[in-house]
DNA sequence: GAAGTTTTTTGACCTCGATCAAGAACCTCG
DNA sequence: CGAGGTTCTTGATCGAGGTCAAAAAACTTC
């Protein structure tokens, strides 16, 4: 859109080593100098392996984390042992943003398979974002796109079946890949039947089963981790079925 | 904590003629002449009453609003007509802050009793931020805490039975309530039976058992929309006997 | 205060999905 | 390659809670 102070989406990557950090510069049009001073805090750790933690529920919140490849998922802990999922985090997507309030994760993370990650130490990105008001403005979309999302989520959880719940999912998952120019249509899947189902407030079992429906229905060509989504309409159909908001209502009455 | 340039609650009190915008100012000791200048933008209108309109979903987002008297709640409507209540906002907590990444809010707000609003030109409140270190760092924490409470509320509608959300929902009202100043034993909804299913997602009837469910194992007094809590320790356990994060992790292994 | 509307309660029934259980497919490492 | 561990699938059963229906209580309006 605005093109002036705008950098391409391949420079910043140049810039940020390839970082997903594009997904924190771009939408804002940063100038390209204060890109440079944002690259400048990025820490870049060596890779985690499936298992690895990248934070723990409880520790001192210090940095935001933005996944450059592989899938994290983040996860609270009953005093009984099982875990919650809370969220799954794909390349390009930020982590950490529940921690801001109160200094401490409420959440821990941990790598579903190899997974690259960028560090913001949260502190040099505050003082930077002082004298960088797109920054600032891009961190409170960062944080107010959390919100949504997990609002969306809230309103799944809250009124669906399974079906719509496993159909949103797919749905979710697809447009994520496909904005980071993943196939939109054919994917792994790098969390668990179980992972899905504690995401979903479904058992695992109940994943399972619908996935075999979605094949026999042939909206899906499921094969272990591996999904193929053949029938995006019916999937679509399945969640637009219900909460549509935009198009409902007409001017102010206030 | 730290008493320096930290002004107390009865003198943003003051400052904000009672308006709860203290929720903003005072966890961050914002300085007196700060305070004014928060004041200044400050805009307040005549209450709502019972089924206005604060805002619709798809409005332009212009403002952040804060509760001072009577209680709101947000809810998004599907195409069927049907509504979602996302939220209920009580005397002191903010709205509003699901708008900031799209620029359009993604739900309603509407006034369950006559209810008092302090409305916050968001614009002007970037504008105070940028120059307002301290400011910025509390709108942060305002949306973490968001963040952090749909977290919870995610866990809530994601795992449990219909008896923890209720219970549930019965102790959060209650801490608010009283972090208010209100009593926290002894207090009136405001939302119908309705509203409360459809929040925790649940049918309305639920909800009805459940209440004489409770009274009539002496846990509360339900008369209509007064409610007593009797036996807190009761309600607490069923909601604690789940997520419970902190206590049970150890060091980090990262 | 009677008639009409809305909200709440209570009952009866039935469905969806959790749970239990067992088998199948896959993974991994000696 | 085979033993042991996971993870996934499929079947059978059962119960929490949704849905339908109707009565009761409360609130509204003339």
């Amino acid at each position: 859109m605005a093109d002036k102070n705008v950098i391409s989406l391949d420079k910043i990557k140049v810039a940020c080593h390839d970082c997903s950090l594009a997904e924190l510069c771009l939408p804002m049009g940063l100038r390209p100098e204060d890109v440079d001073r944002l690259d400048a805090i990025v820490k870049r750790n060596r890779p985690l392996q499936r298992g690895d933690n990248l934070f723990r529920a409880g520790e001192t919140f210090r940095n935001l984390y933005v996944v450059k490849t592989g899938a994290v998922k983040t996860f609270t802990q009953s005093n009984d042992g099982d875990e919650q999922v809370v969220g799954f985090h794909l390349p390009g997507e930020v982590l950490g943003l529940d921690a801001i309030q109160d200094g401490s994760h409420g959440c821990s993370a941990r790598a579903l398979e190899t997974t690259a990650i960028c560090e913001l130490p949260f502190e040099r990105l505050e003082d930077l974002s002082s004298s960088i008001p797109s920054l600032q403005h891009q961190m409170f979309r960062l944080l107010s796109k959390e919100i949504s999302q997990e609002a969306e989520m809230m309103a799944l959880l809250g009124r669906s079946t399974a079906e719509e719940r496993v159909a949103s999912f797919l749905i979710s998952l697809s447009e994520r890949f496909k904005r980071r120019g993943f196939s939109a249509t054919d994917f792994f899947l790098s969390m668990s039947r179980q992972e899905i189902g504690s995401y979903l407030g479904l058992a695992l079992e109940t994943v399972s089963r619908l996935f075999t429906r979605f094949q026999d229905e042939k909206i899906l060509k499921v094969e272990r981790k591996h999904v193929q989504i053949l029938d995006r309409a019916r999937l679509q159909a399945m969640v637009t079925h219900h909460h549509n908001c935009e198009p409902s209502q007409a001017r102010p009455t206030t």
